[in-house]
DNA sequence: GGTTCACTCTACATCGTTGTAACCATCGGC
DNA sequence: GCCGATGGTTACAACGATGTAGAGTGAACC
């Protein structure tokens, strides 16, 4: 069937290690041996048996990337990142969805998957603190995006800092009443969390009240819910004159309602995302965000795991990614002006 | 090191080959053997070796999924649904992405990777019509999302009559200048000739004239590219009241553009995209768009992989999905407006 | 001229599974 | 009481590569 090292040994006339020897470019071999080897290779068209190679050699060459959703515009352009780090380290990715849910994040980290891959690249999103103890795992594993306890290696974005600053610049442009959207009440490790807290930082920083009122719910972080909480916002009453969108999805829903229910962004209202994502370029308006560092997490992350996949076993490192304002058209104003009754 | 067959055997008193009995459920075993074999794989935490058994089986239980980008949204959906389609049917995706460049695409058909997989789902964006040779590979293949010759399997989406329902959508909505957005002038085979064939097509059943000023070409398809060639359309002062994008992307870009314009949608120009991903759900005003069906087309495609790798050696076959006109905000007016001079 | 050494190559065992053939029991049928 | 069938299990040889040890060669050295 297909050809085999054994086939193209016999017709260079060498041994089948001479062949490998060939293939994986060991320095002594003669040139005319390595020449009717190569030409063997070419006439038959061999190719490598990436398996025999990773039975024998007790790796595969693939890492895994379980996330959330390819359908989350940060975690499709993760993903990207992740695959480019990868290919020029020159190991192939093996990404698995978990959907954000509990039950399947646990099942990634046993899947039959894992006997596939040389190590993890994880990011959890509906873990609760008290599982750390689940993520020590006997493979290599590095955790992205988050910071959860647990001696695991993590590649984390500077949450709380970035979210401070993000309110920060709110703060600068003038606003006075900033609604945060994307709340998760009772979190104390997640995303939700993290941002949240720099936001209430950047407020007593400021010596900007807070208020209790502007800060609203969101289970998901899609665009329909960051609509949703807009919606409510407005309909509650409640004046506001900025908005930080706890990532780009949920303030690009509620650009868009702002729009919709006429309020000029960033007239009466300046917003602010945070990822980053390539649709931050083109909405209207251009929305202002924090860029978390996608490509030193992918590529630090990458780097760290195979440093444990290479036998690593100094203590757990945490590694936080620098971030930057980006300050486009929606924050670029900003006025406090009451909203309904 | 990790826990092998071996070491279940011993542990249970019986022989290598019926721990594998067990493992592969094979009927014939004395439950009393079972119970004992079951009992020493939970004890030593065994877990059975993929790499090994895909050697001896000679197969991977991987299909390769190649595609220009995950960060195209369209693609980052296809990519989710052919995850699903294969998990449900006991497979794993390996994921690689070609840059939408002819060169990689080249490579993906070839590369070390081929052999890691089962077969592949190629969906090629810059390959020519020409190189329909290159796609007579010796392994599984089904093409995705193209129309091209070869003898392949191939999914499609019903391109040109989509855009052809489309096209008539908007003169059904009174349009009869209808941009076109995405043209690739010279091509032959790909989506932006047939998309275009279609626009062509639905204008002259209508009796609507055709006027080449109104077809603006776009390379790439995403958003900066459409809003580029709305901005070129919009200033070469050429009137239209209708746009059909021939993705969402490009629609999105040009209906960004509109906007900052302050030209109404859909009262002075209607807009229609293709494809239906997300965020044409939350645009401003929402995108009306065509439907493809994706979702059957993943797993029509990944049925008709999974067929070949099973040994069917029929004709190529060539399955077109459903498509379904998706009427949302932005088509539900649109009047002829002379633009600028 | 014998020893040493570097270079070039080969034979063989091995990675962890599964397919094949064959073995020993047991069983029913006649 | 012998025969064939079936059930339950095992030994062994694969799958296609690579690591190890060691066998030849020839040149360099004393």
């Amino acid at each position: 069937m297909a050809v085999t090292m054994h086939d193209v040994a016999r017709r260079a006339g060498v041994s089948i290690k001479t062949v490998s020897n060939v293939v994986n470019a060991y320095p002594h071999i003669r040139p005319e041996t390595r020449r009717r080897v190569q030409e063997a290779i070419d006439d038959l068209g061999y190719r490598l048996n990436t398996t025999a190679r990773n039975l024998r050699q007790g790796r595969t060459g693939m890492i895994g990337l379980a996330l959330p959703e390819l359908s989350l515009p940060y975690f499709a352009e993760l993903a990207d990142s992740v695959m480019r780090a990868a290919e020029a380290r020159g190991v192939v990715v093996l990404i698995e969805q978990t959907g954000a849910q509990r039950e399947r994040e646990l099942q990634a980290l046993d899947s039959a998957q894992r006997r596939l891959t040389d190590g993890l690249l994880f990011s959890p999103l509906a873990l609760e603190p008290e599982e750390t103890e689940k993520l020590e795992v006997d493979y290599p594993m590095v955790l992205l995006g988050e910071r959860m306890f647990g001696p695991v290696d993590h590649v984390t974005m500077a949450n709380v800092e970035a979210s401070r600053a993000a309110t920060l610049h709110l703060i600068e442009r003038g606003c006075r009443r900033i609604a945060a959207i994307g709340a998760h009440p009772g979190e104390t490790m997640g995303s939700a969390r993290l941002r949240y807290d720099g936001y209430r930082k950047a407020l007593a920083e400021a010596g900007v009240p807070f208020d209790p009122r502007l800060v609203v719910e969101a289970g998901l972080w899609h665009r329909a819910t960051g609509a949703e909480a807009m919606s409510t916002l407005l309909d509650s009453g409640v004046p506001f004159d900025g908005v930080f969108g706890m990532n780009d999805a949920l303030a690009l829903g509620a650009l868009h309602v702002l729009h919709a229910r006429g309020v000029s962004v960033p007239h009466d209202v300046a917003v602010m995302g945070f990822d980053d994502v390539d649709d931050a370029r083109y909405s209207e308006p251009l929305l202002s965000t924090i860029d978390p560092g996608r490509e030193q997490i992918a590529q630090t992350a990458v780097d760290l795991l195979l440093d444990r996949i290479g036998g690593s076993t100094v203590e757990p490192r945490r590694v936080v990614a620098e971030f930057q304002v980006v300050a486009r058209e929606s924050s670029m104003l900003g006025r406090l002006v009451p909203q309904g009754g």
